[in-house]
DNA sequence: ATAGGTTTTGTCAAGCTTTTGTACAT
DNA sequence: ATGTACAAAAGCTTGACAAAACCTAT
C-alpha cells in the first residue's frame, strides 16, 4: 500500500525471525556479541534487514548445527554468505543405479572410480554402496528387481569391496574377525564393515557367509582375535546358533550386526549390539579399543 | 640410501615381544646375555625398539629353530636380518598353502603378486590357484581342513579373482553369461572360467552362485549372450533343473562344467559337455568363435 | 600447497571430542603432556581447534591402535599429519612419484599393486601412469629431472605395462598392429594404448620402438591387421615416413597417435588422427568395430 | 619365574570462569 | 528497542589416583 523506492524488500526483525526461525532476541543478541548483522534503521530505531539477512542467519544457523560454538559460526556466516552442499554423490549414485540395473559392468566399474577419486571411501560406502543396496533389497521385496539384476550387482560391488580388502590382515592393529551365521549367505554389509575397520587401522579376517559356530570360535582362538562380529540379514539363523553366541561371548568379545540382529538377542547372549549401518557400526566399533589389547 | 630417522615409531617392549610372539621376559634376557638388541630408553627406563628390531627377533627365532645355540643364532641375527629365496611355480604353491592354512592373508597376497609378477595369468590361475583350491577340497574330504579355512581362502582368492575380473564386460567381444545352478554356492571355477575368457577378449556377465533358471534364461535374452555357462560341483543341482537347461539350449548355446555336470546330462539337455578344468576349458570355449575378421 | 586460512571453522573441545570421540580429558592430557595440539585460545581461555586437528588425533589413536605407546603415538602423530589409511588415486599417484623418485622400485611396485586393487585398469593407466609420464616430461623440459630418473621411470613403468601385456596376441578380437616410427624410441604411450585395447577384448601385436616400415608392411599384411596404429612424439620422424604411411593407408586402416602426430598429417595420408591421450583413444578405436554378434 | 618398586597413562573431582540462550525491566 | 541479568552448558586448571606396563634383582 504504501512502500517507497527502497522497496527492496527490508525485513523488520519479527519478519526476519519467522523467515528463519530465530528468535528476536536472539538475533540482537547475535548482533551486538559478534556483530553478525548491521541492520538499517528508521528514524523510529526499528531494525531493517536485507534480504541478504536471511542466508547469513541460515549460514549461522547451519554452522552452529556443525557444532561450531557461536562466535566462530558468526565469524564464518560473516566470512562466506553460504556454502553450496555438494550434493555430487547423489547423482553419481543415480548413474551407479542405471549402469547396473542395465548389466553395464564397466560402466559401473568407472563411476566407482569417479566416487573414489571424489570422495572419501566411508561416505562413497555408506550414501553410494550401501545405499544402493539397500534400495535394491526394497525394490527386490516389491518383486521390482531381478534375481539376475540383484546377482549381477551383487557381484560387481562384491569385487570392488574385496579390491579395497586387499590386505586387510596386514598390520598390527587390533584384529576382528567377521562371519555369517550358519545359512545366512548375505554378507556385503559385513565386508563394508570389515573395510572400514582396516581403514581405520584394524586388521581383519574374513570367513564370510555361512560360518558354522563351531569353526567360528576355533579361529577366534587360534587367531587371538580382539572381536568377533557376527552379521546377517535373517533373524532366525542368529536365533538358531544363540547358545553358541553365548559361549563365544564369554570367550571373546562378540558384535552383532545386520538388520537379523537384535539387541534382545544380543543382550542375552552378552554380545554387543549394532544396530547402525555397516559404516557407521564400524567407526563406533574402532572408537571402543582404546590401546589395550585383547590379553 | 638412508632411513627417513624421525618417520619411525619406536615400539615398547610389550608390543615388540606382542608382534615376535617373544615373551618380554626373553627379550630382556637375549639382550643381557647376546646384546641381541640394543634399545634406546625413555627418561623413565623404558625400553624403545626400532621397527627393525622386529625382523632382528625373527631372524633370532629362525636361526633357533633351524637347531643353531642362542648365542650363535643371535650373532647372526644381529649380522644378518633375512634372506629370501628364488621362487619356482610349485614352492609359490606351497608358500600360498602355508600363508592361506594359516589366515596370514598379506603373506598369501604377496605370494600371488610374486606368482603373477612371474608366470601367466593362465598358469598362475591353473597350477597354484585350481590346484590349491582341488587339494582344498581333498583335505576337506578327508577331514583335514576346518571349514574355517575352507572360507578364509575361498575370501581371499575370490578376491583376487574379482580382481582380475574388473572390467570384464568391456569390449567388442562374444558376450558369456555366467552362473550357478540353483542351490549351488562354489562358484571359484566359473570364476576362474570368466576370468580366462576375458583374457581371450571375451566380454563376461557374472551371475554367480545360486542362480534361478528361470531368471539366468531371461538375462541371456536381453543380453543376448552368445554363450551360456553353467557350472558347480553338486550333481543333484543339475539334475534338478534337467527340463529348464534343455529349454535354454533350445535358445543358446549352452555350456555345463565342473565335476556336477556331466556328458550325459549334456547330452541329454543339448549342451556342452565341459569335462575338463576351468582354464583348459576356458580356452577350448574360447576356441569355438574364430577370431573376428573386421574387414 | 596452502590453507586458506579465513575459511577455517575452529573447532571448541567438545566438538573436537565429538568428531573424533576422545574425551575432552584426554585431549587435555595429550596436550599437557606430549604436545600433541596447540589450540589457539579465545580472550577467556577456551581453546580453538582448527580442522586439522581431527586429522591429527585420529592419526594418534590410529597409532595407539598399532600398539604404540602414547607417547610415541603422540610423536608421530604430531610429525605427519597423517596417514590416509584408504588412498585416493591422487594421493597413490603422489606416493608413485615419491617412490620413482627416490629410486624405490619395491616401493613403486607395491603402490601399483594398491592402485589396481582399487581402480580400473583404465583409471589407474589414464589418471596416474600417463599423469606421472606427462608431468615427468614436463619436468625433464624445465631441467628439473635427470635422465637416470627418467630411465629408471620408464624401465619400471615398462616393465609393468610389459607384465598387463602378456598373452595379448590370445583370443578372439579384432588384431591391432602397434609401432612406433623409424628412429622413434618412446613407445610408453603406444604400449598403454595396447594394454587398453586388449582390455577390451582387442589382440595385439607390438613392434615397438623404431620399426622400419617396410616390416610394419609386410607384418600387417601376413597377420591380416584389422588396424596399424603408429604413435610417437616426434613430428619430424612421422614426416619422414609420410607417403609410406599413405601407401599403407591404401591397404589397411591406420591410426596415428601421440604429440608427434596431427590432423594435417593424418589427412594428407589418408589416416585416422587420435589427437588424445592412449587411453582415451585406445576407447575411442575400440568403439569403432561393434561388439560381435556371433548369433 | 617371583617379588617389589617405578613409570606411564587414562580418568576423575573440586572449584572456578567463560559462553550463550533466554528473560525481564525500563 | 535497549540494556541488564541470569542460569545452564561448556570449559579451564590443578591435583590426585589407580591400573597397566615396565624395570631390576633375586
Amino acid at each position: 500500500m504504501k512502500s517507497m523506492g527502497a522497496q527492496e524488500g527490508l525485513l523488520r526483525i519479527g519478519e526476519l525471525s519467522r523467515r528463519t526461525g530465530v528468535k528476536p532476541d536472539l538475533l540482537r543478541a547475535w548482533e551486538r556479541r559478534y556483530g553478525l548483522l548491521e541492520p538499517q534503521r528508521t528514524s523510529g530505531g526499528f531494525r531493517l534487514y536485507p534480504q541478504a539477512a536471511v542466508a547469513r542467519v541460515e549460514a549461522m544457523r547451519s554452522h552452529l548445527a556443525e557444532g561450531l560454538s557461536a562466535a566462530q559460526a558468526a565469524r564464518m556466516a560473516a566470512a562466506a554468505p553460504a556454502e553450496p552442499a555438494m550434493a555430487s554423490i547423489a547423482s553419481l549414485l543415480e548413474e551407479l543405479r542405471s549402469a547396473l540395473d542395465g548389466f553395464d559392468e564397466p560402466r559401473a566399474q568407472s563411476v566407482l572410480d569417479r566416487m573414489l577419486a571424489s570422495f572419501t571411501l566411508e561416505t562413497v560406502l555408506s550414501d553410494a554402496v550401501i545405499a544402493y543396496l539397500h534400495e535394491l533389497g526394497e525394490r527386490w521385496e516389491r518383486g521390482e528387481a531381478s534375481v539376475a539384476q540383484e546377482h549381477f550387482a551383487s557381484s560387481v560391488i562384491r569385487g570392488r569391496l574385496l579390491g579395497l580388502a586387499r590386505g586387510w590382515g596386514a598390520g598390527s592393529g587390533p584384529l576382528a574377525l567377521l562371519a555369517c551365521p550358519p545359512g545366512e549367505e548375505h554378507d556385503l554389509g559385513l565386508l563394508t564393515l570389515g573395510v572400514v575397520l582396516h581403514a581405520r587401522g584394524w586388521r581383519v579376517a574374513y570367513l564370510g557367509p555361512d560360518t558354522p559356530m563351531e569353526t567360528l570360535a576355533q579361529a577366534a582362538k587360534n587367531m587371538r582375535a580382539d572381536w568377533v562380529v557376527l552379521a546377517g540379514l535373517s533373524t532366525k539363523r542368529f536365533r538358531a546358533v544363540e547358545n553358541e553366541i553365548a559361549d563365544l561371548s564369554g570367550e571373546h568379545r562378540v558384535a552383532l550386526a545386520g538388520s537379523g540382529a537384535s539387541a534382545d538377542l544380543a543382550q542375552k547372549s552378552g554380545a554387543l549390539f549394532l544396530p547402525g549401518g555397516p559404516v557407521e557400526e564400524a567407526k563406533r566399533l574402532a572408537g571402543t579399543i582404546q590401546p589395550q589389547r585383547a590379553h
